[in-house]
DNA sequence: TGCAAAATTTCAATGAATGTAAATCATTAT
DNA sequence: ATAATGATTTACATTCATTGAAATTTTGCA
């Protein structure tokens, strides 16, 4: 398993994403191309194929391993923890991971997060992959809450956190920027959902 | 306005969309390339793209009026009305916009929806317009109840809202199929959203 | 009718994505 | 140590979406 071959293929593969970094940081995304890409990771163009599927890809390669975690958090449900309590321990540890990156530099979390909220290319990649695990969310609470929980009042739950967090947190980095303003904002949105929007308006309480 | 000119320019473009339709059913979406759909419609491959920004565009060609009806339902604020109310009354009129098509043919509907559905691309494309819908509804969510709204809530109640009536929406398609099920189903998850998802798991109020 | 603006077509180019076959190279069995 | 094996990479060719520029046609109006 740890061969001078996978080690060399991960190699590439981290090259491959450096490279992708520094080139639409210095030129932007679209201003990149593939080729160039591939040059500055010392490989041919058909290979990095071979690595991501396309070009925007190469800017989610952690996507796989979050939906595996997420996935993983459900079956920890405790027997008398309700989905609301289950969901927000999810929504906590999403923040946590994108807050704290162990991999990567806070200078390319960063750039990435910026290109990706800039980019309509990958802001439409990454709403597509956010939205599909949703639906295996979904699914997985479910099972998690076998007779318990109907297909829309899973789905709603789950809908529900995903897009009161996913607003709060792009608006809050349209409005200043601070990662963990984001994640602040994130939180109290996911609170403003389980306590239900009828709280809002009216009553004001604080 | 009304012109020769003007209806010549709608009956092109409606020819491409029906051009397209047809083509999307009987090829699929990938397999049409735009040169197809151009001869159908007896137009240059050139011109395609003076109607359409894209090859997935022209199946999203309500989009702005959609928007444009739902930020103008914003203004109808009533002085007395909470946001939960006023949102509400939004999810319902985009539901019957959707099930009430009254420009194409139920047919037409249904495939365009089974299409946006299963290809990705379209998938993706369809988020990322939905998404930014999101954005300025938030925008105009907010000058509707000046004051009264912080950029936090007004997030977590718009995003919700949507979060919670797509995933219900794409949930029921998957499993039956009916327009009007998965539009009961949107009504049900918004309700479930606006009273709080704490009412979930354990009360289990009818 | 005849002209100016708008729309369309033609032509050319770029760049992402994919298929294919030849060439490389780490690993394994002899 | 070396040849066979299988995985990876490369070079090459092609398709197709998208865009720019110039040439041409159509339409609205003086």
């Amino acid at each position: 398993m740890v061969g001078i071959r996978e080690r060399k293929k991960q190699r590439t593969r981290r090259a491959l994403i450096q490279a992708a970094l520094r080139l639409f940081d210095e030129k932007g995304y679209e201003e990149t191309t593939l080729a160039e890409i591939a040059a500055a990771a010392d490989v041919s163009t058909r290979t990095f194929f071979s690595y991501f599927a396309s070009k925007e890809d190469v800017l989610f390669f952690d996507a796989a391993a979050r939906i595996e975690t997420t996935l993983a958090l459900v079956a920890t449900r405790r027997p008398d923890e309700a989905p609301p309590e289950l969901l927000m321990r999810i929504v906590r540890a999403g923040l946590a991971w994108t807050v704290e990156d162990q991999d990567f530099r806070p200078e390319d979390v960063r750039l990435r997060m910026r290109l990706v909220m800039t980019v309509p290319a990958l802001q439409a990649r990454a709403l597509h992959l956010l939205f599909d695990n949703q639906l295996r969310l979904t699914r997985a609470l479910r099972e998690a809450y076998p007779g318990e929980l109907g297909p829309v009042e899973a789905a709603a739950a789950v809908g529900a956190l995903a897009g009161a967090t996913k607003l709060a947190v792009v608006a809050s980095l349209n409005r200043d920027g601070s990662l963990e303003q984001a994640a602040e904002a994130a939180l109290q949105a996911a609170e403003i959902t389980v306590r239900g929007l009828a709280s809002l308006g009216r009553p004001a309480a604080r």
